[in-house]
DNA sequence: GCGACAG
DNA sequence: ATCTTGTCGC
């Protein structure tokens, strides 16, 4: 279990000081040097032009999130499948003590738990370790360019990309300014849009994941993959709006905690 | 000062 | 993210 060299900010009422969230924008920093943004992972895509074959190598996929302030899932995907099987589940169920969610700081809270569940899999030899990580929680698209998926990509050193659900202000990004570009680029025959900061630079994309969905998915770097990579292999495993491995992690996650509300420390006196 | 702010 | 009823549509 590793410690990030620093305690979680919650003694008494008081959240999270300036303390911590310096403490906390260090961290970032640090592990940022350490970060891949291009195409660095042994197994191949899948070339959609040339051959109908949609497999990856050995597949698998994970998704990996938190719910309700009480539920971290990690879902594994078998990609070389064309239902996009579930081939492994595991839940951890969290006591009071986890962190608050403070914007752009999700990893401090949902990180440790997370990597725990990837760390019982590797210690225990399970031939389904995820290959690829899809986050709940974005990437690059963040204050500074270091959100959830890079975190996790880094620490667990796993290919992993960031889709977030709603757009996370940053660098003069705005919802009305990608819902224009959207519609301008509508008849052009692509679904998505690159998201390029005031500063210049590239965060993400906007994509419209399902034919029916206005409302964009965003899709950002997380580690060892390239945004074109990290847009194609999204939307090899997009059934509905949310990327299949992410929307399964969130309804199982849903299922778990309702299936054990009763049996914990939830005493009610 | 005000609003905005992944999950 | 969560709390919530119905409702509209494929």
């Amino acid at each position: 279990m590793d410690d990030y060299g620093f305690r979680h900010g919650r003694d008494r009422g008081e959240s999270s000081s300036i303390e911590t969230q310096n403490q906390w924008r260090e961290i970032q920093d640090l592990l940022k040097e350490r970060l891949i943004t291009q195409d660095d992972f042994p197994w191949k895509l899948p070339i959609p032009s040339s051959s109908g074959n949609v497999a990856v190598e050995e597949g698998g996929g994970g998704a990996l999130l938190k719910y309700h302030a009480g539920c971290g899932s990690l879902v594994v995907l078998d990609v070389t499948t064309p239902t996009l099987q579930v081939v492994y589940q595991d839940f951890s169920l969290l006591t009071n003590f986890d962190a608050p969610y403070i914007p752009s700081f999700l990893a401090f809270r949902e990180a440790p738990i997370l990597l725990q569940l990837l760390q019982k899999m590797k210690n225990t030899g399970n031939p389904f370790y995820p290959q690829l990580l899809l986050v709940d929680g974005n990437g690059l698209l963040h204050p500074r360019g270091f959100g959830l998926a890079c975190h996790l990509g880094v620490l667990a050193n796993i290919p992993a990309i960031g889709i977030g659900k709603n757009l996370h202000h940053v660098d003069g990004l705005t919802e009305s300014g990608v819902r224009q570009l959207l519609q301008a680029k509508d008849n052009s025959g692509e679904d998505f849009i690159t998201l390029t900061g005031s500063s210049g630079c590239v965060l993400g994309a906007a994509m419209r994941s399902t034919k029916g969905s206005c409302k964009p998915i965003y899709v950002s770097v997380g580690h060892r993959v390239s945004l074109n990579t990290a847009i194609k292999i999204v939307k090899m495993i997009c059934k509905y709006r949310v990327p299949e491995p992410i929307r399964q992690a969130d309804i199982r996650a849903r299922d778990h905690l309702q299936k054990n509300s009763g049996g914990n420390d939830g005493t009610l006196q």
